[in-house]
DNA sequence: TATGATTAAATCGTACACGATTCAAATTAC
DNA sequence: GTAATTTGAATCGTGTACGATTTAATCATA
């Protein structure tokens, strides 16, 4: 009988290394735009809607203000986004793509496709891997305790 | 047809995603026991093989040394481990488990596999997604640039 | 309408994670 | 047998990531 406690027959740590090889993947294209891969997933979240609170962003990414607030800071100082207080509701900080954002998307998305497309990954493969996670993430969140 | 450029169709999301919710899980967990996810997954790596270098042991864990040396260090600090300069080699440092590791481990163990099974997650399911992202990590590994 | 509760960001402290550099010990090459 | 190289950890700087707290603005309500 296998051994479920063996590193090796972990799905967390197979998670945990599949989720550092991407990283390390998307690095490596990423860095010549001066961009880090969590930056990217910003940006991602900000090609498809522009304009949205701090708030907003952080459901999107599951990220909370410990770590956007001083992210988009970052890339705010490396004019990819700006950051505007709203008038109506002082409380709300809404971000907004920089031009930089916008001429260099295609370059850099292309960069991506690229890369990824280098690793041969099947769409069928892709596909069913999205599905499974998603149904394991479904299935983590709503656990009962 | 389908954008797959949006943050919802990426694969790396949906791993970057699993991750965080695998570590949120464990979290929860390994705090009453005073441990991190990490620091877990260091000791899961000891329990199977106890007294190995801190370079053998980043390759079990794919972690550097700029990540597992302050981390060892912290779990010395707190007893789980113990570090000891090889005398033969001096360069090498054996990384050895402490009394409170091997006395704890049914306790950790049992609450990690408890959580793990209160997501209901399929014996067929776990399988076939821990055998993908194998899969995936390989090729990402090996990609031709 | 004052006040108490809620909300959105910012801030703080701790802990990874990584690439690059440094340092000392061991190995090798000449 | 000394010099050059390699190796294993440690260190450094930057950047996430998270829970908890703080602060300021808004909302709810009595």
């Amino acid at each position: 009988m296998k051994d479920f406690m063996t590193l090796k027959n972990q799905l967390c740590f197979a998670v945990y290394e599949t989720a550092g090889e991407f990283n390390k993947l998307y690095s490596s294209v990423l860095q010549p735009f001066g961009l880090t891969y969590p930056q990217y997933l910003v940006l991602l979240a900000l090609w498809e809607q522009d304009g949205v609170t701090l708030k907003e962003l952080g459901a999107k990414l599951n990220l909370g203000t410990g770590t956007l607030t001083p992210m988009v800071s970052r890339m705010e100082a490396s004019d990819w986004v700006k950051k505007q207080r709203s008038k109506e509701d002082e409380r709300k900080v809404y971000i907004y793509l920089q031009e930089k954002a916008v001429k260099e998307r295609n370059a850099i998305t292309s960069k991506v496709v690229e890369a990824i497309q280098s690793c041969q990954i099947e769409l069928k493969e892709y596909e069913q891997l999205m599905q499974q996670l998603n149904a394991l993430q479904k299935k983590m969140r709503e656990r009962q305790v």
